[in-house]
DNA sequence: CTGAAAGCGCTTACAG
DNA sequence: CTGAAAGCGCTTACAG
């Protein structure tokens, strides 16, 4: 029934009337090298075009060991940070004649460990990974095959690889610097329960930043929920952490998601953000400009970070790094302020004012 | 330097002193029915889990010409919408055993159909694709190879095909309703500049419920943007057709994305939603419903459109479907009543008495 | 019950 | 400057 049968580098040379090599060489290009004339280079190009040949990529695979395809792990792709994280890697990819294989690993290790071993057998020459908390292991395999990987966005502690990552620590300690400055003293820090390197330099990086600032009228309270949490749980927590600790100024939302969910959480709590409450948020998300108030967050750069991995596992795939060495990238996030942290009055908190009943002060 | 040389069939045939065919016929589950002794069948097995013996699939795919991979085409897997839609179906398409290619077309012509050659020569065994405006001549000769793929989202105009789609007509048109119902009478219409079936069915939607009102008290104004418009652009023109048309008490955005867009524009114009004007728009987004005021839309149940065309299309690739038919499932959205078009008051509209210096009323 | 052999569509060392 | 031929690792029709 299929009228057009595929067209392949025989049927090429045959109408051609040269060798099957010849077609490779041009396709390949290969032609100056090989000292194709470019009269024959010419015509195997037109042909081509006009016929829609295409090079059958399962029988170069399996002749030349490559599949020109990479995989790509991530945490969740329905996710706007890792969205578009494979989106520019994807362009990227394709750029250098590359495929892009990816999967969500819903931050469950028997899922990631699956992924990358699916991966593993339809051949693809290299990793991209966001690991999960439990892969140490798989990594460790791949590592000792020598098969090309960066880890993104977070690393397996103890373990040396390639990787690119963002600095937390810094972005967590300029964005707690940033609420300081405007004269917040009471910040909340509400994070995930999690060893993973992202979060645990998050926090030091928050902790350190109220240290440094050397003021004992600093106080800090700390709220961590569980990632399996449901959504309606989180908020939950969230809204009796708030209410339980009315001394609080400012919040410090340590993940993108948790950023959405505490504000919606605030909503439902009647508080106003920024006059009872500031807050502000590590990572940006599509609409953060758009909610009012607009939020002030630390960025991660997902244009850098994307290129940067991509590139950096580019050179791997084509040993252009010694593969004794590992090179990891850190990239700097962006403090973006907004309207949600302005500089604090000087006035009593308004939340303790109407806590006990107080009228609020408007200054 | 890889002590770990791959192990192939030929091994597992030579070790056991048997030919690489019954080897192939256990792997493949083939030995009752070619009749394998049950002894060599384990020996088989056995040997197969202690060498770590995986089949290369480059080798099965050139033999069999399948792939076990599916090719998802969206426009964009930054998206809210598509990178939602393709997690489910990434899913749904590994619980049953195969891989997904993804890519993004960004609604470009020339990309979509790169990429649908691309993956065709990586051999994937079925598409599900959304469409862009160009490319009829690539969908019909994917039909006519009688290429297993299933159009999401949107169709080509009279080309027949398997398809995914929403019910655009109906959602346009309820949404509108509730507009009329709420007592908004001077809709704008802001859409992009397009042919395809989604975008032309939403605005038959909203005329259509204009028309079925029957009054004659109701206006309509439309604006149409260009698609390849930048961000900039379309804010701009956003901002211009609003402050020319100030008897707007409504507007009505035709796409998720151009309602961000155009809360931007109002916001950069001073405008209040909804006491100035009242917006809806079409499809959801993440933080619609956490913007001040939060935003009524016509959302698309992404759940029941991924598994409906990842499950479509493997009927289709296992043949489960009268090839000469074609299915097409349609689904309906969901309007979800927010905050941005409350009831209008009966006063004159805030805007006009803005516009003319006068002194807003309140009630 | 099992095997020898063809062939999927490429790439590349070798020969001229 | 160009070509004939081997071989990548499988599957499967055919033969016994």
């Amino acid at each position: 029934m299929n009228s057009t049968k595929k067209v392949s580098m025989k049927d090429i040379a045959k109408e051609l009337n040269i060798s099957i090599t010849t077609v490779s060489f041009v396709i390949n290009g290969k032609s100056e090298q090989k000292g194709i004339s470019l009269a024959t280079s010419n015509k195997v190009r037109e042909l081509i075009k006009k016929r829609g040949f295409n090079p059958n990529s399962a029988a170069r695979m399996l002749r030349t060991g490559k599949s020109k395809t990479i995989g790509l792990i991530v945490e969740d792709i329905g996710n706007y940070f890792f969205g578009n994280i494979a989106k520019i890697i994807e362009v990227e990819a394709n750029k250098n004649g590359y495929n892009v294989f990816y999967s969500s690993t819903e931050n469950n290790d028997n899922t990631a460990v699956e992924l990358i071993n699916k991966m593993r057998n339809s051949s693809v020459d290299g990793y991209i990974i966001t690991a999960t908390q439990g892969i140490k292991d798989e990594i460790l395999k791949l590592k000792k095959e020598n098969i090309p990987f960066v880890l993104i966005d977070r690393l397996i502690p103890d373990v040396e690889t390639n990787y690119v990552i963002l600095d937390n620590y810094s972005g967590s300690y300029d964005l707690t610097t940033h609420l300081l400055d405007n004269g917040y003293s009471n910040i909340g820090f509400i994070s995930i329960v999690s060893e993973m390197s992202m979060m645990t330099e998050r926090e030091k990086g928050f902790s350190n930043a109220l240290i440094d600032a050397q003021n004992n009228k600093l106080h800090s309270k700390t709220l961590k929920v569980g990632f399996s949490d449901s959504h309606q749980e989180m908020i939950a927590s969230i809204q009796s952490f708030v209410l339980e600790n009315p001394e609080l100024d400012a919040i410090f939302f340590a993940t993108n998601y948790l950023g959405v969910i505490g504000i919606e959480a605030l909503q439902k709590c009647h508080l106003n953000i920024p006059s009872d409450i500031a807050i502000v948020s590590f990572d940006d998300n599509d609409l953060f400009r758009l909610l009012t108030p607009s939020i002030t967050v630390a960025a991660q750069p997902i244009d850098e970070i994307a290129t940067a991995s991509i590139n950096l596992l580019l050179k791997i795939i084509n040993k252009e790094l010694r593969p004794s060495h590992t090179t990891g990238e850190v990239i700097k996030p962006v403090i973006i302020v907004r309207n949600s942290s302005p500089k604090k009055s000087n006035t009593k908190s308004n939340r303790l004012a109407k806590s006990s009943h107080a009228v609020s002060i408007v200054d």
